[in-house]
RNA sequence: GGAGAGAUGGCUGAGUGGCUGAAAGCGAUCGCCUGCUAAGCGAUUGUACGCCUUAAAAGGUGUACCGGGGGUUCGAAUCCCCCUCUCUCCGCCA
């Protein structure tokens, strides 16, 4: 959520921020409601202040013995009246606080302006894209040969995008966790935590994916809770409504989690494979920072996501993502694109983002200057280091042999009893 | 699921209708004192929103906030209703 007090001053540089991103907000709305809500908030405190004021009066001619009758029934008016007042000043200030909670973040000045993710400028590339002397087969075909996948048995459980891990399948799965979790608890200095998996409605709004992405989260019927769609959003809502003291920033967390999401919109996309699922693993870096370091701390956050394809030696691209393609509360994000040599494409694995104060306003998440004890808002970052299906899709199809057989990296074989191959 | 107790500022903890944004203590900050530390003394010590002033920082002023929402009243931390959360006991359960 933007400051109102920015949005105020500076509408027609927002309005333009807003068309860069491709969204129709209507800001000429909030004018009016802004306006309005001061209106009615000047003319309803100075009654109450009225209100304060003989009401104290009151209380004094009645220790006095007076009477204070005529007062009464003059205050009596005076709340009537506050009572309107109240609820039209309510009913704006909801007005205003729906279209708020919608309006996206503005991206930040290093944002490249472009409409769609073909316009995402390639900042770096690591690695090599791997030779192979046959036609290299998607994961979806290794991993069911080699009995490891099993889609049809996923389906049957649930239903599509449900997939059933088996054997050394399964065993992957979770040595990759293990192995991205330590590297980022050991090597880069992140607390581990292990949240819930359901949350509130306030948890869901304080990161952004409500009110306006109710339909992409899976909801548990008859009570307020979510399942998450990542751990982004627990993690951040540690924090909610806290006020932290400086000295305890940056403060980095890693959290293992499922996500749960709906793909509404995606029908049609990805439907073969471990890409697009319901339900995925992902290791997720949250960071809590100052405003000025929030930036230094981006690029910090995106190497530590890098690091983990660097050990396990897959070949990678860095894109910062335009205008047109960006999050809606993030001011910058930087996906990293893991090579897939089955699909012949780079694929995300990884989503880096800066949300800047926008959640940390919404969430309502600050922090206490050491000098003069001023509070203000942190700035919120969050990294996946990384989605964990996505990089057993990446070995799946990068350390493929031409039987059929797939190499274990190096760097996962002690989370895998020193297995350095899987075979049928 | 049943019964009970509770939720007040950074913390502990008073406060059962009026000058209480909130006693007292602790903590913190600043000053005095001091060879240093401790002790002592004094002062300061919430957040949000609006308005005025200002280049700004700051300041002034008003309003709101004692878990959340509603009600009673001229006036609510205080009385009433609903909800949430925490704790204790019983039941159930991994």
């Amino acid at each position: 959520m933007l400051d109102i007090k920015f949005l105020r001053q500076n509408i027609d540089f927002v309005r333009k921020k807003m068309r860069e991103r491709n969204v129709d907000v209507d800001l000429d709305k909030f004018t009016s409601l802004d306006s309005g809500r001061r209106d009615i908030l000047q003319e309803v405190e100075t009654l109450r202040s009225e209100r304060n004021r003989v009401s104290r009066e009151i209380g004094q001619k009645k220790k006095n013995k007076e009477d204070a009758s005529e007062l009464i029934d003059r205050m009596s008016e005076v709340s009537t009246r506050i009572k309107e007042l109240d609820e039209s000043l309510r009913k704006t200030e909801e007005d205003l606080h729906d279209l708020i909670m919608i309006i996206p973040n503005i991206p930040h000045e290093s944002v490249v302006y472009g409409a769609s993710p073909e316009d995402n400028p390639v900042v770096r590339e690591w690695g090599e894209k791997p030779d192979f002397d046959f036609e290299p087969r998607p994961h979806w075909e290794t991993g069911e040969n080699l009995n490891i996948l099993d889609f049809a048995r996923g389906a049957k459980i649930t239903g599509a995008r449900f997939t059933l891990y088996r054997g050394m399948g399964a065993m992957l799965e979770r040595a990759l966790i293990n192995f991205m979790l330590d590297l980022h608890t050991s090597e880069h200095n992140y607390t581990e935590v292990l949240t819930p998996f359901m949350v509130n409605k306030e948890s869901m709004t304080g990161t952004g994916q409500l009110p306006k992405f109710a339909e992409d989260l899976f909801k548990i019927e008859g009570m307020d809770y979510y399942l998450i769609p990542t751990a982004e959003v627990p993690v951040t809502n540690i924090h909610r409504e806290e006020i932290l003291n400086e000295n305890d920033l940056p403060c980095y967390y890693v959290a293992y989690s499922p996500c749960f999401r709906s793909e509404a919109g995606s029908y049609g996309k990805d439907t073969r494979g471990l890409i697009r699922q319901h339900q995925f693993n992902k290791v997720e870096m949250v960071k809590f920072t100052t405003p000025e370091t929030s930036y230094g701390e981006l690029e910090k956050l995106t190497l530590n996501a890098e690091e983990v394809l660097k050990r396990l030696n897959i070949h990678y691209r860095i894109v910062n993502l335009c205008t047109g393609d960006l999050g809606f509360s993030s001011a910058k994000t930087y996906d990293l694109e893991a090579w897939m040599p089955g699909h012949n494409a780079y694929r995300e694995i990884s989503s880096c983002s800066n949300f800047e104060e926008f959640q940390a306003r919404r969430a309502n998440i600050r922090f206490r200057r050491a000098e003069n004890g001023k509070v203000e808002f942190v700035h919120t970052l969050n990294g996946s280091g990384l989605a964990i299906g996505r990089t057993l899709v990446a070995i799946l199809e990068n350390y493929q042999q031409k039987d059929g057989s797939v190499i274990i990296p190096e760097a996962l074989r002690p989370y895998m009893k020193g297995i350095d191959r899987i075979t049928l």
